[in-house]
DNA sequence: CCTTGTTAGAACTAATATGGTTACAACAGG
DNA sequence: CCTGTTGTAACCATATTAGTTCTAACAAGG
């Protein structure tokens, strides 16, 4: 399977990054996560959508909106890895419905499913930003 | 974000199928998916190199290797959705070392995913093809 | 032996998502 | 006005996916 994209963990990644440094510009933020600015831009608009940041435009910087002790990371997975339908799992879409099997199992898997995903979400919910902070300042310290 | 694969869905509609009927061929099986026979065939070798059946070849037919209530959807998960170094949380590989954000936020978001992951996986490990199976039959009863 | 129905799998295609890149417009402050 | 920044469209190379066509191997019945 594909992994999911990896947007998630570079907007986890430039979301410490604002809640550590004052008012990073796009091009700082690109230098630390190593990519093209333009990808860290697409990111930070949906970060921005999301409600979670705010970009001063033309003079540059930006900062969180909200306490980073109240954004879970089941908040910036949702701000950018949207998936159609809310369902990670994908499922084949036209079993036969004149077999038993074929009618009935897409409902049984579905719910199934669902309560996997939910497991996983609940998980990262319990994951904030300020702990990811916390654990770059602490491991940073020993230097 | 891309939904998984739906090769997870398919197998389970494929183990449920031949624990339910006598020794289904694939083309009876590519009928209640409702797919080509090369994709079912494509799935059942990886079911086959998962121990989890057994086809005869020439003359056709497949059937469980295990009772159906030993077969989790973890073990079809894992059978059939196989992701590079078994992380679903894609991550940007090459963060600044020289930044103290970018040198530490891999390693603690990773923890974070791992866990994520954990939790989605055990509550895949919760449900049998046999669940499964018994439920499409409960519902099927009323008709 | 040969016909038939099946499994096995290589090779190819179209559609899609992704990260990256270039180019240019809009904007704000000195 | 100049400069550095954000905003965004457009495009590209790559990879995954489900699906398709085609051919070979296989096993049993006649």
């Amino acid at each position: 399977m594909k992994q999911m994209s990896s947007r998630l963990s570079m907007a986890v990644h430039i979301l410490c990054l604002i809640g550590t440094m004052p008012a990073p510009t796009g091009d700082v933020i690109a230098g630390s996560v190593n990519t093209n600015p333009v990808v860290i831009r697409r990111i930070m608009r949906m970060l921005k959508q999301a409600g979670l940041i705010q970009v001063r435009p033309g003079v540059g910087g930006s900062k969180l909106l909200r306490d980073p002790d109240r954004i879970t990371l089941l908040d910036v997975y949702h701000a950018v890895d949207i998936v159609e339908g809310n369902s990670m799992f994908g499922m084949h879409e036209h079993p036969n419905p004149a077999c038993p099997v074929g009618r009935m199992i897409a409902g049984a898997m579905r719910r199934e499913f669902d309560e996997a995903q939910r497991a996983m979400e609940q998980r990262l919910s319990q994951t904030t930003i300020r702990r990811l902070m916390d654990q770059v300042g602490r491991e940073r310290a020993p230097s």
